[in-house]
DNA sequence: GTCAATATTTTTGTATACAAGAATGATGGT
DNA sequence: ACCATCATTCTTGTATACAAAAATATTGAC
């Protein structure tokens, strides 16, 4: 299943964009980095157009390509969207997850529990990740699933740094407690408020990082 | 400010996928079409992709492009989807909608009344529309805004044909009074569950109206 | 006649070539 | 010296050409 070297080269470019390689307002020439990856410029322009669909780049008519990172403001609506929609998985998973599932979600959560002991921020990385994913799929609605998916992947670059902060991981422990708890229950509504809660504060942490970088830039 | 060729042709081969013309499962043959609409086929291959991303056609390696209609699942999935896209600019749009926000969503509010007065589908139909926006622009979150406008995008052939149902403008009408009211009162969980209810219920007579359709083919 | 292996034809993916619009620099007038 | 206009250059958008993979047809063995 040889890749297409378009789906390669948008995956490097991505990459570059998020390691600050590429600035915010960049533009991406494409003759420049054609030569640059070794190809022509066809693949390089379908891996632009591809990018130009995640929002990582805009697309201007007869202009070119610019990287486009969302700013503060974007950012925080994506997360309350993200609190959103984390939120309706939850509340739909409280009525339809399988036994099996929950039994799986407390699992990842005890995982959890156990990276929180070893101070290990990449591996709670990893298992709250696993955690959140089985209740999107518990949500009985694949379309609603991949829709999250998609929405959690863009974020990522910007959450995963706040694990670092102090106290969050435990925080966060006792949040994905009593999500399950609610998810147990059955209770879509608190499930739903649980989630919510749980994902905008990554939202608020985030600016309250935002704010502490700008003013240390003084 | 001239269009590029392949966006117009992403237009006009959406159009064709809606109308029929391409049925579920086609393939596009990229020669063809170049022909067929006067242009190469780099262009045409620009236009697939973008229909790839919007969900409408599927693109194997190797293999070509492939019309993929949303199944009756599918298609429940997203309603349900909408329906809580929709709840969420509800909620949202309670606390943060303006003043003269809310006289715009009482004279579009108006003029569907008197749509429904005159047994007018297709003017109901754009003012409902208008409704609907005016709420998404007003949950105060762009992103969130963009987002739902574009699955609304996506559902709206699905959707459209329903307001020819027996009596479903005169229960959209009071659906939509309900929902004004508790945006006017600031009611958030008020504003989100009519929102919901009122989307939602577009799904169920979807549902309902595709079994009488698979019933009488049988 | 059926199946397998190979040859041929299509068709996709990529490279190169060309055309047209935008950015940039030069020229000339005031 | 400054601005406007035009020419040049650069870049994007499109067409064509080529390479590689898949689909199809053909041949031959059993």
């Amino acid at each position: 299943m040889e890749k297409r070297r378009a789906d390669i080269i948008a995956e490097q470019l991505e990459e570059r964009i998020f390691d600050g390689t590429f600035a915010d307002g960049d533009r991406l020439d494409e003759a420049r980095l054609a030569e640059q990856f070794g190809v022509s410029r066809t693949p390089l322009r379908e891996a632009l157009q591809r990018l130009a669909r995640s929002g990582l780049v805009e697309l201007i008519q007869r202009r070119g390509a610019f990287v486009r990172q969302p700013g503060p403001v974007e950012l925080l609506e994506m997360f309350e969207v993200m609190a959103e929609l984390e939120a309706v998985c939850g509340r739909l998973a409280a009525k339809r997850i399988s036994d099996t599932a929950l039994v799986h979600l407390d699992e990842a959560n005890q995982k959890c529990q156990a990276a929180v002991e070893a101070r290990d921020p990449d591996a709670y990385y990893s298992e709250n990740e696993r955690f959140h994913k089985i209740i999107y799929k518990e949500s009985g609605n694949s379309f609603l699933e991949t829709e999250t998916v998609l929405l959690h992947r863009r974020l990522q670059p910007f959450r995963r740094q706040q694990l670092r902060l102090r106290g969050r991981m435990v925080q966060s422990m006792s949040e994905h407690t009593s999500i399950l708890e609610a998810l147990e229950r059955g209770d879509a509504e608190a499930a739903a408020s649980a989630l919510r809660g749980h994902v905008a504060i990554q939202g608020e942490k985030f600016h309250s990082l935002m704010s502490t970088l700008k003013s240390a830039a003084e």
